[in-house]
DNA sequence: TTGAAAGCGCTAACAA
DNA sequence: TTGTTAGCGCTTTCAA
């Protein structure tokens, strides 16, 4: 059996009060006591059992987030976000693709044993979430609803950028090809193209995705194609080149995220940079005052156009 | 509060120890009274606490994995694979990137909150991996360590294919682009290459050491640059690219991993597929045979040439 | 087949 | 500043 904090109390001389004490409230002890305590801790290599303290604190010490897709690099970055400032709030991370299960079900079941949980992009309706969010603290990544905080990417902004930089290129026949028609992100981002493009879609945000995309755009006629995310910039890309189209002297692309990938493809990738990283880290701040009692608090991170080679000049004739 | 034990064994009218029975145990209650209990138990939506039950069981139902990097796509394919097939078996996984802090304080931090680990591609020493399996039940990916399981990819034979793919080509001068050295899959790769071909490195096995590696191996007048993984491959092709050397009528460039954005860059990139999906699912499954009492047990898992477009015919002149 | 009761290891009143 | 004690919600002997 494990070193308990009887075991250490015993060897302290002290109760085990005093142990517990010296370990999560160091003001109530006397320092001298304190140092002895945790000596005797180290010597013995002891580690409060949790479950013991979750079950009397009602606290896990745990986060837990919900991605759609890990697969989408996107994720992952978020997730690097996330990890790494839960490990400074001294929190362990449980994570949970939804394509395994749905996500209100992953949700519930991670609600048993997390202090609050991140949910990213999230395609339950209203109802739902709210249902969930009632039973667990919890933060939207790119999503909104009232009372609930959330983390919150401009896309908005960023898809004007994106069609202001195609209007300067002398592009005036843009086509956008959507995501999924539920998911908010994809909705800001209609608000950011004010109807300065023709709208396809919607279509899985995935590089196949962006294949059929590439595909249906061909057939308008347009001069660039701007596609709801990078993984699907990327099957447009792929589809262009099979074709024997180039990029940009033919058409121009643009995607959006600014995955990792979207450098390093062939010619590189107009896109609009997220803050994924920081996303990740602000969301667990915000599930970390929520849960010390804060008010629910929205956040709303800037994005950018980076341009690169996939974007050119529109072909002179038509 | 939420509804405990005790409520469902008023409602039901039974004592708590035959709730407790009728949910753990099923075969040591009147089928009649099990009944009662179940419908009590889903009419108040009783859940058993988890942390009062794995005090006393000793039990966490949570496992948990510790990758080295998120942000090769290679991971969130293990990952997925671990996760889905731990969501069958009922458990929760615990998720770190070992980025964010050393690899054995990880999972020692985790070791207090699972029942065991998947540590992937670890690069500790063997000592150090065996004092951790010593504490925690552990299954090793892309490793071995005497008395421990693991799961395997065959990256010796991969190598072995690259090599011969090559020479069919007609290349006899090929560089290869080492990855860490205390990594197991570097060794493994290095003994598939059999001495066929020139050493460089050790690099980092991101997109930048690919970039360097590049550089490098651009000033051996080597025909073909064999990379360690992927994402160096793409590395590679960038740099390459930016020099307007072509690929492959130039030079000849391989990957290993087959993530991908192999199939997707330009040119796409022969590599050698590995098993990922498939690798998680068994890690878990050799995980939980092991919680079960189990034998550590090793399973070698194959690999297979994936040829693409950035191989060709080495250049007539040299 | 069921119930009573003793803890699992810890924290948090309450007393001293 | 420290110790005593009563549980947190559950499983599991042991008896009935």
């Amino acid at each position: 059996m494990a070193v308990t904090i009887r075991d250490v109390a015993r060897q302290a001389r002290v109760s085990v009060s005093t142990v517990s004490r010296a370990l999560s409230a160091p003001g109530l002890v006397k320092e001298a006591t304190r140092q002895r305590v945790l000596e005797v801790v180290r010597g013995l290599g002891y580690e409060p059992n949790r479950a013991a303290r979750s079950l009397i604190t009602g606290r896990t010490g745990n986060l837990g987030i919900v991605v759609p897709d890990l697969e989408n690099p996107f994720y992952p970055a978020v997730l690097r976000g996330v990890q790494s400032r839960a490990h400074e709030a001294g929190c362990a991370v449980f994570f949970c693709d939804s394509r395994v299960a749905a996500e209100d079900a992953l949700v519930r079941t991670m609600a048993a044993q997390v202090d609050g949980v991140v949910l990213c992009a999230s395609l339950l309706d209203d109802d739902q979430v709210a249902e969930l969010a009632d039973t667990t603290p919890m933060v939207l990544l790119n999503r909104t609803l009232p009372g609930v905080s959330s983390v919150l990417m401009d896309s908005a902004s960023g898809m004007a950028q994106v069609v202001e930089h195609l209007a300067e290129l002398g592009h005036t026949d843009r086509v956008y090809l959507g995501g999924p028609e539920q998911s908010w992100s994809h909705r800001r981002r209609l608000v950011g193209l004010a109807d300065r493009a023709r709208r396809l879609g919607p279509f899985e945000p995935t590089f196949d995705g962006g294949v059929e995309g590439a595909r249906q755009a061909l057939s308008t006629g347009a001069t660039a194609i701007i596609a709801y995310n990078d993984l699907m910039a990327l099957g447009v890309l792929s589809h262009l080149s099979t074709r024997g189209i180039r990029v940009p002297e033919d058409i121009s692309v643009t995607g959006f995220d600014n995955i990792l990938y979207a450098a390093m493809c062939h010619p590189p990738l107009t896109t609009v940079a997220m803050p994924t990283e920081e996303a990740g880290r602000v969301a667990v701040d915000l599930l970390v005052d929520r849960l010390a009692g804060g008010p629910a608090e929205c956040r709303e991170l800037p994005t950018r156009l980076v341009p690169r080679a996939s974007t050119g000049k529109a072909p002179m004739f038509s």
